[in-house]
DNA sequence: TTGCGTGCAAAGGTTTTGCATGGCA
DNA sequence: TGCCATGCAAAACCTTTGCACGCAA
């Protein structure tokens, strides 16, 4: 748990907030907050920390062997999946009653129990479809 | 394409096959077929091989930050979704008509398009679940 | 015999860690 | 002032790659 607050940790933190929907890694992280003065250790160390603490998300895009972290803050996260596009990275958030019909069937039919939390679906989001139509 | 069957080849896909519902790392394989012969390099490479013909999966499990592979030769796999448990690593596959629900309704809601070969679901699977209340 | 695949070791990239120093409370 | 957090550099990891040799066809 943070005790102190230091200029590094509010600038990660407010680099999140900011990248809220967007799965980023460490090193996009690293590269942006290095003008204000953030080192490397000080990026991983708090991130590890917010993730103990639950603010954020460790997750891992389809194929890609890279780590990306994501904000998450609200409650209401907790309660709906996520889908991250493959395409631009951006996360979307499954609609609750989507999310429990889920989560019901596969409970039902595998005896199965979906963590909420772990769980990101991949896909290509609305906007990118059409964008790669268009070409 | 591979054009030699190589010992290591195919003591490789003997052992992705036996352990056809596993996630497994490259480290665990590795190791399991080191007193076979089989180098380090002979299990990178032939991994990445497998994984461009689609014989073999990525997967990332939840935290971890270790990719981890998993054997997938059957076709149906390539229609349904896929559970993996966070408890003991197995993989479950969804029911087909589960998969089609869940990804009809998100493109319905969200105009997101799932990936079946990219997403794996996390969570805890009926085993894991009896054996944790008989604790 | 041909040339693909292997082993070895070195290189590459990402993440972690030890230690002295700096800065928040 | 006390002690947590940082920066730096080294270490630890995992994965990839170059090159000479071995082996399948």
């Amino acid at each position: 748990m943070s005790k102190y607050a230091t200029k590094q940790r509010k600038a990660l933190l407010d680099y999140l907030v900011k990248h809220a929907d967007e799965a980023v890694s460490a090193k996009q992280i690293t590269e942006a907050l290095a003008e204000e003065g953030v080192s490397i250790s000080a990026v991983y160390r708090n991130l590890s920390e917010l993730e103990a603490e639950e603010k954020v998300l460790r997750i891992s895009k389809g194929g890609s062997r890279m780590v990306y972290y994501r904000y998450t803050d609200t409650d209401e996260c907790k309660e709906h999946l996520h889908m991250s596009c493959s395409e631009c990275g951006r996360t979307y958030h499954m609609d609750v009653s989507v999310t429990n019909t889920l989560i019901r069937n596969v409970a039902q039919d595998a005896q199965f129990t979906i963590d909420r939390s772990s769980t990101t679906l991949y896909g290509i989001c609305k906007d990118c479809q059409k964008r790669k139509k268009e070409q």
